[in-house]
DNA sequence: TAGTGGTCTAGACCACTTT
DNA sequence: AAGTGGTCTAGACCACTAG
């Protein structure tokens, strides 16, 4: 691992452990501590900025946000939901899973040949017993060339990360909110009609591909979302 | 202004004037356009790449990436929503604006006194004339200590910055899916049930003070947002 | 193998806050 | 005036991509 990113753990692993109170320690105290140049420390810094628990204030100190509410899922950053709810149980009912041809629509929104193989999912995903999303998941077959019942029942982002030993880049997602169709309700346990938020998630590899495109659908009862922003 | 930062908005410009086809030009390149150092290229470059609109692969160059879909309110950046729809007419219609003293539940969400003042404002918003959102705001008065209603049919948030000199740090946002009340309804001009999105935002000077927190009801037909994540 | 971005070091000076 | 983060420079070597 590099050291920059050896400090950025550490650190987080101290803020969490609450050693330190309000503040980081200085830039120069870290240089002494860690044994490194200024730049690293601040690169380490910098990385904990970005995710939102540290923010600058110049002359004064790197200072500690206030955690961030419970049970609220993160859209910064391309992770599962898994990791959003470490203190709920998770599981997942695979509803269906077939390989498609990319269709005009598909092929251009993944940047490939019409006629690509495609992964097609649905998941209905439940959080301590209750439904909470329905997802509508498409990967791209070329870049991800194995997707099994055994896999789309636990993560699959972890196995594209464990296993394949992909890297995410980046990713777009956008959000509105519908009226669910009769299936989609009935699956969420709500009734005809209701609410849901939709997110659509445009996922790309650290090489620039996009390798996944979902439309999950949140049961609105359950769905409380958190972005932070700078 | 910073060189770095000159450079950034340098780079936007060909960017948008499409004067780099899929690339930047490398590091090399721009240390030499721009006579600066590495590091102050990086700077630029790094900007950029937060705000999303290109992307690294190392070895390989700085990607631009493509457009982001019309009228998608972004939700990463603290900005209002006047600058994400810059082909839409924005209008404002205020329907409260008083001050208020904080009670306890205020006092702890603007981490200050009980009684410290605080501005109150409704305000319905129309994009292209149709009613788009409504808004519940709380700003500090200790911070921002005037608000009239000339201020608030235009744009608060240009107050805040062009005229007060006053510099947006951080936000973190919550969202969730709510059935809107009766009055919210009829306001949008919505049936009573309908859904709406409810962003909770608390926005942060780049002092680290809260000075506005947010309630804003979009309404569903015409709400649709976008979130860059790394 | 050459090109390009990523990490790391060492040091100088500036801007802002705190005492 | 002292402390602390922000900007900037110069240079070295590493990791990954592409021809």
């Amino acid at each position: 691992m590099k050291k920059y990113e050896e400090i950025a753990l550490d650190l987080q692993k101290k803020i969490n452990k609450k050693e330190f109170t309000m503040k980081l320690p200085t830039e120069d105290q870290l240089i002494h501590t860690y044994q490194v140049s200024r730049n690293t420390i601040r690169n380490a810094i910098n990385s904990l900025v970005k995710i939102g628990i540290v923010y600058p204030i110049q002359g004064s100190g790197m200072f500690i946000r206030p955690p961030k509410k419970e049970n609220a899922i993160c859209l910064n950053g391309t992770r599962g939901i898994t990791v959003d709810s470490p203190s709920k149980e998770i599981s997942t009912q695979v509803l269906e899973l077939k390989i498609i041809n990319a269709d005009e629509k598909l092929s251009q929104s993944f940047h490939c040949d019409i006629g690509t193989p495609i992964y097609y999912i649905e998941r209905l995903r439940f959080r301590d017993n209750q439904p909470f999303a329905i997802e509508y998941t498409y990967y791209n077959k070329d870049i991800i060339p194995y997707i099994g019942r055994e896999i789309a029942e636990k993560s699959i982002y972890r196995y594209i990360k464990e296993d394949l030993k992909l890297t995410f880049g980046f990713s777009d997602k956008y959000l509105k909110v519908i009226k669910l169709n009769e299936r989609d309700s009935s699956l969420l346990q709500l009734e005809n009609g209701d609410p849901g938020l939709e997110i659509e998630d445009h996922v790309y590899l650290n090489n620039g591909q996009i390798f996944n495109i979902s439309h999950i659908r949140y049961n609105y009862k359950l769905g409380y979302f958190y972005v932070s922003s700078i």
